[in-house]
Order: structure tokens, then C-alpha cells, then sequence
DNA sequence: CCTTATCGAGCGAGCGTTCGGTAGATATTG
DNA sequence: CAATATCTACCGAACGCTCGCTCGATAAGG
């Protein structure tokens, strides 16, 4: 597959990235919720609105991720969450207001995420390039259902919330763009890295919760996806000589 | 960039892809729908019923792709279209078929188109491939609007649609994924080449379509973003010390 | 007993769809 | 070739229904 000399070079792109830092639960992101949006909701005690709020956000997602969120009717919400339609409006004042109270909140926690990667990831751009990758599509992973919620309503959106997603979108695409900028220029990345790359690497990380059943179904697991995908990356990027990729896969999480 | 050596080796790699055969219009596309329902379209003359169904179908993917097509009522169409509400049930008996309609033709196109490629180009899987990435992005670009429909209601689709619409995307896979194969086979690709690439490729062609705004603004051309995809996969399946992957490019068209 | 949280019937608006009606083109007839 | 009959393509008011949302009534806890 490859020769000694290859395998010798570059050893740090064989490195295990650094695990993530903890995802925050369900829970929490309702909190934040709660808490950001303290005057459209009128329940004031927090150990009555938390869960309610949680139930509700999550059969709302749930529901509209089968039909979308315009074909779910608060009539279905009302029924799946047991509550009365007057007493969702305790929570929201508007279906609108539901629907952002979950997009700003996803995209709020990306942003969170990804700028704040472990100190000895950035050392190299190789490893921040490959953390980058790897955390993205585990933060989707574990809050799955959010993001398929997020992608598949995002584009039907009216213009204010549209521009929003789509300046979410710019944002992380600029962690990668920094990433390989920074990388061409200390030299670790090939000096004719197309531009376009960092555009790229989004729709490969999108694949994975949009089509996530199609993996399941294949057995793809994570790990294996995320490795792959950095494979893809890094071969765009990476000058020719280096290691053997086919090696770069992350530990498993334990 | 490269030495010459390699830019000696795999000459083929660098030659230019034959272009795509000529794609239907917007008016073969809607002709080619009036006569697969023949039966639910109650107009009889095709003098009559040929341009009013295209300005039905435009008019209707138009107000679908702001807003989309759950969005768009019946009401509005025929504001638009400058019928009646009445006299676009001639066309259709039911807003769903509407919506199949079009989506029937847009997966039919994209099989009639994938599978018939010119005999030059089958000869060898790099070329293979790389006619398939860009006859793809140029099918997309001719009509956008169509393809920008397809994808962005696909994913709120009844059962029996949304089936119809995984299946057309296995098949596109099915095309990269054969040549693919053919390319381990023959030796042109590397043996360890991923056999999840294939379904990496789809999500790089739809995102020239459905971020195509993005890259407008960029002054991103076609030609170049087909030329960047091709070099993404290419150096993901190529073995290595082959011929510098940026000269290839796409004649321009004329 | 007042505050807080919830209920659920009901409102007006807008939806997809239908259907009786009609103007104009076309066919038939004497 | 005029007169009549038929048909074609379309209109638009109206129907039944569901939607997001409101509001007075009600229940529960301190």
C-alpha cells in the first residue's frame, strides 16, 4: 500500500485527534432556550417550564422531521405532547417563534463548538483540519435530531431567518477556511490548495445527518465516515509523499 | 508544482472530457411530461396545451423555490399563471401530482443522461469519472430551477415519493460506484481506494446547485467548480506520482 | 384566595378542490 | 355557405375542511 520512506514522514498526521469536549445535553440546550427567551415565555417557575419546554421542543422536531415542519399543525403538537394549544402558547407566541427558538440555538452551539477546540489541537493544522471534521460530525451525531431538523427547515425560511442559516453556514465554513489558510502557509498543506476546498468539506459533513439512515443501513459507523472523509480532505490538501492516510483514524471514545 | 516526471506519467488523466450531448429544453422536458399524462391532462390539442403546461410547470417551480412548494397555493399559481383555479385542472388533477410531475422528469433526466455517455469516453475510468462529475454539474446548471425543486422538496415527500426519490439517487451513486470499481479493476485507481467515495461524490454535485447564489457571488464559474470536484475525487482514487492534477480542466464550451 | 399554569371550544382566514356556466372554435347540416 | 349543433378550454364562486391562534373558564398550590 506504501513504502517505508512514506510511512516515516509526516508521523504527526497519524497522530489521534483529541476527543471533543463534553456535547451539552438536550436538557441544557432547552435551558439556554429558556433562558434566551425569558420573555416570550410566561411560565415563570423553571422546574415546570424546563421539561415542558424540553417536551415540547422535542416532539416539535420530532414531528416535523417526518413532513416537515409546515405539515406539522399545532393540533398535532397539542396531541403528541398532551398539552392543550393554549397552554403551548405559554411557551411561544408564535409557531414562527418555535421554529427559531431551535435554529438559533443549534447554530448558536456550532459556533460554541468549533471555536473553541483543545489547546494542543491548534499546534498544527493537520490536527486542527482533522479536529474540525471529526468534532462537527460528532455533534451532529449526538444531537441528531436537531440537526435534521435545522438543514431540512432552513431553506424554507423567511428572508430574516434565511439569512441567518446561511450566515451560520459562512461562519463555519470559515473555521476551515482559517485552518488551510494557516496550513499553506506554515508550509503543511501544498501552496496550490484550491480555495474552494474549505466550501467543500461542508456538504461532506452535512451528508452524514441528512443521509444517516442510508449509513445506518450500510453499517457505516462513525468513526469510520469521519475517517474517510478526513482521508478525502487531506489528500486535496496534503502534498504528495506524505503518510499512508488509510492509517488516520481517531481511537475509539471510552 | 510538479516535476516532470510526473507530469510525464498518466498522460490520459490530463486530456480533455468529450462534452456532454446536447440537453433537452425546458419545452422537450414539458413535452415529454404531456405525454406521459395524457391521462390526467384533459386539453387535447398540444398547440394549446404545450405552452400553457410549461407555464404552468415554470410558473409553479418558480414560487416553490422561494418559499417552497407546500408554501405555494393553488391561488397563487393561478394569479401568476393567469389562469383560473378551474383551468389548471385541465393540467393536473391534484397538487401532488403536480409535484410528481416534474419530479418524475427531473429523475428520468438525470438516468437518460448518466447512463449514455459517449463512447470516447468510456474507454478508460478516469475519464469515465470525470465526464460523470462534470456532465452532472452541467446538467444541474441548465436547469437549475428544476434541480433546485427536486432537491428541496424531496425530502417532504409521502412515503411512495420519497422512495422514488432515494432510489434515484442510488442509481446516480450506482453510476460513480461502477466506474469507480472498473477503475480498481484496471489499475487506474488505487486498490485501496474507499468504497464509500462514491457517496461522497453526490453531496459535492448537489452543492453547486443548491448554494449556487454562493458561488455566483464568488465569481466561482462552472468550469471551475467542476474542475475543483474532479481534482477532489481524483486525488482521493488516483495512486500517488501521477500527473499534476491542476492542469486538468474542461475545454471551454463553443 | 390570589397567583400561576393549563384547558379547549371557537374564530376568521386560507387551503385544495369542484362544478355549473360560457365564449369561441370546430364540425355538421341543408 | 350560412345556420346550427357540438365540443373544447377555461372561468370563478362556493364547499368542506384545517390551519394558527385567542380567550374566558378552571384547576392547583402556597
Amino acid at each position: 500500500m506504501s513504502n517505508p520512506t512514506q510511512r516515516a514522514a509526516h508521523a504527526a498526521a497519524g497522530t489521534p485527534v483529541p476527543r471533543l469536549a463534553a456535547l451539552p445535553t438536550v436538557a441544557q440546550l432547552c435551558q439556554s432556550i429558556l433562558a434566551r427567551h425569558q420573555d416570550t415565555i410566561s411560565v415563570r417557575k423553571p422546574a415546570i417550564a424546563l421539561p415542558r419546554l424540553q417536551r415540547i421542543l422535542e416532539t416539535a422536531i420530532d414531528l416535523s422531521n417526518k413532513g416537515g415542519f409546515q405539515a406539522m399543525s399545532l393540533r398535532d403538537l397539542s396531541r403528541e405532547t398532551g398539552m392543550s394549544a393554549g397552554g403551548l402558547y405559554a411557551y411561544f407566541d408564535s409557531k414562527t417563534t418555535l421554529l427559531k427558538m431551535i435554529l438559533a440555538e443549534v447554530t448558536d452551539l456550532v459556533q460554541r463548538v468549533l471555536s473553541d477546540p483543545p489547546a494542543d489541537v491548534t499546534r498544527d493544522p493537520v490536527t486542527h483540519l482533522r479536529w474540525l471534521i471529526d468534532t462537527h460530525l460528532r455533534m451532529t451525531e449526538a444531537l441528531l435530531p436537531w440537526f435534521t431538523f435545522a438543514f431540512m427547515e432552513a431553506k424554507n425560511f423567511p428572508p430574516a431567518e434565511r439569512r441567518m442559516a446561511i450566515d451560520s453556514e459562512m461562519l463555519t465554513e470559515s473555521f476551515f477556511s482559517a485552518v488551510v489558510l494557516r496550513g499553506i502557509e506554515s508550509g503543511a498543506f501544498r501552496p496550490d490548495t484550491s480555495p474552494l476546498l474549505p466550501a467543500l468539506i461542508k456538504p461532506l459533513l452535512q451528508e452524514w445527518y441528512v443521509k444517516r439512515a442510508k449509513y445506518r443501513r450500510r453499517g457505516i459507523t462513525l468513526d469510520h465516515y469521519s475517517a474517510e472523509v478526513q482521508q478525502v480532505v487531506l489528500r486535496a490538501c496534503l502534498p504528495e509523499g506524505g503518510p499512508p492516510l488509510a492509517l488516520i483514524t481517531r481511537p475509539p471514545i471510552g
